[in-house]
DNA sequence: AGTTGGACCTGACTGC
DNA sequence: TGCAGTCAGGTCCAAC
């Protein structure tokens, strides 16, 4: 699934791509895609004949910046199984394309989505903090205000297991169920550990953990796992599933020590994975 | 306020 | 071979 890697992968690419263009059209095939409006014309409405003056990205969330009289947002949620390709426009319609954008200069940026959770959602400025999309999402685990101390501070107000509270939006921006694995094991912390009862230690740990995993998924270009349907803008898969320790890899030995990885169930049904010699 | 569980969705996989 | 059931998890919402 898309986390922060490879939304910043996608951010990435789309600078070079398609930053002065302009959106000629939006279709939207699936109507679901863009289910946050009134209805797909009104936003098409608010895209169309703007020019893409940049590219973004909050937590697991690519951003197109328009500019224009009303200066307008679109963002991109990719949920499970999103993607964004560009493509030169005589390209045959992949099934799963849920919208396309007709740009200026004979290029089509589509947006495929095969379990329909992602969709496309347009925003009056280029604040995205203040749209409530993101009002109340966490710091960028790669900027300045992502530290040990603020880690230190909201864990000691949640009891909750560590694997999800890493994994909440609200927290820390652009962590899904692959990057929260690989953090906790490389932190050496079980992630069913309640999040309370992280020692300071322990927090500045998962701090440097997290800023690595981060970086080498984007260094990567992502992670394109085994069941993963995850390609970049070109259609081509990350690597960082060559790197992972422990992410569904249930019963396969440890990397580090042998054991057995072990796969456990959180509240909600998802599983998390994790080393039970590493990991303490 | 924090935590939990259900709903959404569909391809891949399992078992009869 | 085929069909039903299960699994996967990002995000939102309702209910403790």
């Amino acid at each position: 699934m898309p986390e922060l890697p490879e939304a910043e992968t996608i951010r990435c690419q789309l600078e070079r791509e398609i930053v002065g263009k302009t959106v000629r059209r939006l279709e939207v095939h699936d109507a679901r895609a863009g289910r946050e409006h009134r209805s797909p014309k009104e936003l098409a409405s608010l895209v169309e004949g703007r020019r893409i003056q940049g590219v973004g990205r909050r937590g697991k969330a690519p951003l197109l910046f328009l500019d224009g009289k009303r200066p307008t947002t679109l963002i991109f949620r990719l949920g499970m199984t999103g993607l964004l390709r560009v493509v030169p426009a005589e390209a045959p319609l992949e099934k799963p394309t849920a919208a396309t954008l007709v740009l200026s200069g004979g290029k089509h940026l589509r947006f495929l989505d095969q379990r329909k959770f992602g969709g496309l959602i347009a925003r009056p400025g280029h604040d995205v903090n203040s749209t409530p999309d993101f009002r109340d999402y966490g710091p960028e685990p790669l900027s300045d205000d992502f530290t040990p101390e603020y880690l230190k501070d909201i864990f000691s107000r949640r009891s909750a297991k560590l694997e999800m509270v890493l994994m909440d939006q609200h927290v820390i921006a652009g962590i899904g169920k692959i990057c929260s694995d690989e953090i906790c094991f490389r932190a050496g912390i079980r992630p069913a550990r309640s999040a309370r009862r992280l020692t300071k230690p322990m927090c500045e740990r998962l701090w440097q953990a997290a800023r690595e995993v981060l970086s080498e998924g984007i260094a990567c270009r992502g992670s394109s796992a085994r069941d993963e349907t995850y390609l970049d803008v070109y259609g081509v898969p990350g690597s960082f599933q060559d790197r992972i320790y422990v992410y569904q890899r249930t019963g396969e030995p440890c990397r580090v020590c042998g054991t057995p990885i072990r796969r456990t169930r959180l509240p909600g049904g998802r599983g998390m994975h994790w080393c039970p010699e590493c990991q303490k």
